[in-house]
DNA sequence: AGCTATTAATAAGG
DNA sequence: TCCTTATTAATAGCT
């Protein structure tokens, strides 16, 4: 908007950038609150310059209450069709956790909105309990899938295995031929694997 | 910024405000994106108009994923000199389970949306190490509060036991009058509590 | 929702 | 970073 049109690309020059930064971000600001006032409406504005440097407008209370009225809203509107692609197990367990979060969420607003002492207590008991339950939960999620991968695991050392018995014994029957006996039991490495188990912990 | 110039002041014509809003609005948004393109800056912002719908711009990601970032930095940066006794600590706290629980909501939505075998079991471990925390701090918010009312108790025992010696020495002091030292030494409860002290565990 | 006359924002340069 | 100025961009008031 002056001296010359504006391509809508990154800026290269660092210098102009950073001053092109300083003086849309105030705009931006500006207008932001231009249309808060303007048109009663509640705005929560913020901007991490490419530096990291954060940069905020809330028009009503604070940020962080404006991303609580954000999050309860988007909260409220979230059918959101389940993709199938997952694991029943998994896809389970996700289920139950979501619900439990729901619990959590309840009860640290309980927490939040007031409550006296005892009810506070007692209030962090349930949420500990169900914590606890949560982290039961994700440990047996996460074995399953251990254990899966350790059965798949061993699939590809049979596979392997079998592998390596044909490639040693199609040596051993070019060594008898070529008189390589050297070649094939000279490796410092074991040809063929011996059987080994899995220790989880 | 045409025809006329404007006030900085809510509009009053409902229907010229919403119009203005409109307008305002997609400028609004536009100058946003403009901005995070030309300077490589992030934005989140959000506009709830005045009757109560959502409008919303994330330059990079989700807003979900803005709003993290957002939380963590102003994490980073709260000094906050307020070491009042209870409702801050529980409030802080709650704040602090908040941030956590999005950050939990986050992973059961990708855990839910899909993802391969591999990085479930990331997942996995970061919430497993996610709730651990959690319980930690719920734990200390517990144990932090059973100290206040040990105290609380501890004082109320203080007033009890000097009411109860006040009113033992009465008693006495009247059965010297009244010859009625049956009544004071034959009730099966001693009136002067002995010194005890609490376990926590 | 389009159309302009105007105002506001801002790019370039000091 | 702040000022000035030439230009462009946004938009208020209408239709």
């Amino acid at each position: 908007m002056a001296r010359g049109k504006v391509q809508l690309k990154r800026i290269e020059n660092p210098v102009h950038r950073q001053v092109t930064f300083c003086k849309r971000r105030a705009g931006l600001l500006k207008k932001a609150k231009e249309l808060s006032v303007l048109c009663d409406a509640e705005i929560g504005l913020f901007i991490f310059s490419a530096h990291g440097k954060l940069y905020e407008l809330a028009t009503k209370g604070t940020m962080q209450g404006m991303i609580e009225r954000y999050m309860k809203f988007t909260r409220g509107a979230q059918p959101e069709a389940a993709p199938e692609p997952l694991p029943l197990d998994a896809k389970e367990e996700s289920n139950l956790l979501k619900q439990e979060i729901q619990t959590l969420q309840k009860s640290i607003r309980y927490l939040f909105g007031g409550g006296n002492k005892t009810s506070t207590i007692d209030e962090l008991q349930v949420l500990e309990k169900n914590l606890e339950t949560w982290i039961y939960h994700i440990r047996s999620m996460k074995t399953n899938i251990m254990l899966q991968e350790i059965e798949a695991l061993k699939d590809k050392e049979g596979t392997l295995k079998a592998a390596n018995k044909y490639l040693h014994d199609k040596i051993v029957e070019n060594t008898a031929v070529h008189n390589f006996a050297q070649f094939a039991t000279d490796v410092p490495y074991p040809l063929i694997i011996q059987d080994g188990s899995f220790q989880l912990y």
